[in-house]
DNA sequence: CGCTACATGTCGTCC
DNA sequence: GGACGACGTGTAGCG
């Protein structure tokens, strides 16, 4: 038993059912036709794609080009195949929604099915999450004698990032963004101290990403808000020092 | 030449350049590293997976679970291969953002280099287009006497979905979402109305959407805006009916 | 399961 | 090229 078998012919509803049973990855190459319903409806015309099936139930149809999938069903989809007409068809049934996709073959190329083994890592490093847990470690990176109180608060319209008060104990309300903030983060921060300001008057609200789009600085100081640059690289920097303190203790 | 060509063996640099320069769908199936470092960084260590590459520039490395690809790179992405330390690897860059993916392989099982044909049209029907095309058809989905003005308006805080004038001549900006409404589409649609109610007070807002989410209504309320239950189907159905008018004419 | 916010979101579209 | 919003968005986290 090879890890990858490729098949050129043969009965591809048995072969497909016993691959699908026995949670193979399975590749088609083929012209289709493609039809889908449930959240909305799509109908894609005769045309060379392939058709991903993954042990997990998830069902991927990639045209030679673009990124997305251009049909797809997520994991945990039923997979049955058949014959219609003359022609093999594969159907993949979504609980909820419920979601249907039609998968209709007419000139099977080759079928690819692989038994793969991956228990690697995947880690990241970089996000919002990130750019968080570097401010609490170190408030200084938005402002001297800043002090955090509290960390993805529920409020009313939503969630504060972070919740600090400043060197003079004023209440600072901290809306972050890992990327440009744009016009939606402005608005975003100024809800919240809409609502913070009916009982704390006096309450800071400052915006924090590495960048603000065109235009969103007039906004934000029309607001009475503030707006403090901080990027990415600077916040990997301090959980980096960090871990080298913590490897030391 | 076949649509399909399935390789076990031979010199992959070679093999992998020459299939890239040809603008062919390459699908390497094998264990391999990867790396990425752009917008964020991130790591998976060994295990096997399929590595997709487009005549396009896209790269989608996929594990054998789960709908999305672990790494990534979108159309554009220049694709080089090469050997370092007796081991293959794929280098592909994205010039804005920078970013940069790098797959070490280290068991190459097969290669499957294709040559797809996909001039098949794609479309879709049931999407917020619909709703709204339905809506301009047939006001009357929302309320009696509603007359819809202007669709798509650009107003400073982003666009309006619907401008309409109710049976009494008052200003009614709609906004819509074809699923649940959440706290973001009440979000949206106040953030247009605060924008418009400085010129005209008394226009009114309404969000229109098969469905809202919990406590949504309340929030709608307080700030003086309205709701209008309205599901894709009702909107498709008015769509078929029209097409069934035009047909006549 | 419903709700919320993030994402290397990607993609079209308008300016 | 930047800004903005939709997407069959998917996905994780929390109640």
């Amino acid at each position: 038993m090879e890890k990858v078998e490729v098949y050129r012919n043969g009965d591809w509803v048995a072969l497909l059912s016993k691959a699908v049973r026995e949670r193979k990855l399975v590749m088609i190459f083929a012209s289709m036709e493609v039809r889908y319903r449930g959240r909305s409806s799509s109908k894609l015309s005769m045309g060379e794609r392939i058709c991903i099936v993954k042990p997990d139930g998830v069902v991927l149809i990639h045209r030679p080009f673009g990124y997305e999938p251009v049909n797809w069903q997520p994991s945990g989809s039923l997979i049955t195949f058949g014959v219609k007409d003359g022609r093999v068809f594969m159907k993949s049934i979504r609980k909820k929604p419920h979601e249907v996709l039609l998968v209709y073959f007419d000139n099977i190329f080759a079928i690819v099915v692989a038994d793969l083994v991956d228990k690697g890592v995947f880690s990241m490093i970089g996000d919002e999450e990130d750019m968080r847990k570097a401010i609490i470690l170190k408030p200084e990176l938005i402002e001297e004698g800043l002090k955090i109180v509290e960390f993805e608060k529920k409020l009313p319209p939503g969630f504060v990032d972070l919740y600090a008060l400043d060197s003079r104990g004023r209440l600072v309300i901290i809306e972050l963004k890992k990327d440009i903030a744009g016009l939606d983060a402005v608005i975003q921060l100024k809800r919240y101290m809409d609502y913070i300001r009916r009982d704390v008057p006096d309450a800071r609200g400052i915006l924090v990403s590495p960048r603000l789009a065109k235009n969103c600085l007039e906004t934000l100081r029309s607001y009475g808000l503030e707006y403090k640059r901080l990027s990415l690289e600077k916040c990997l920097k301090v959980l980096e020092e960090e871990k080298g303190l913590t490897r030391f203790l």
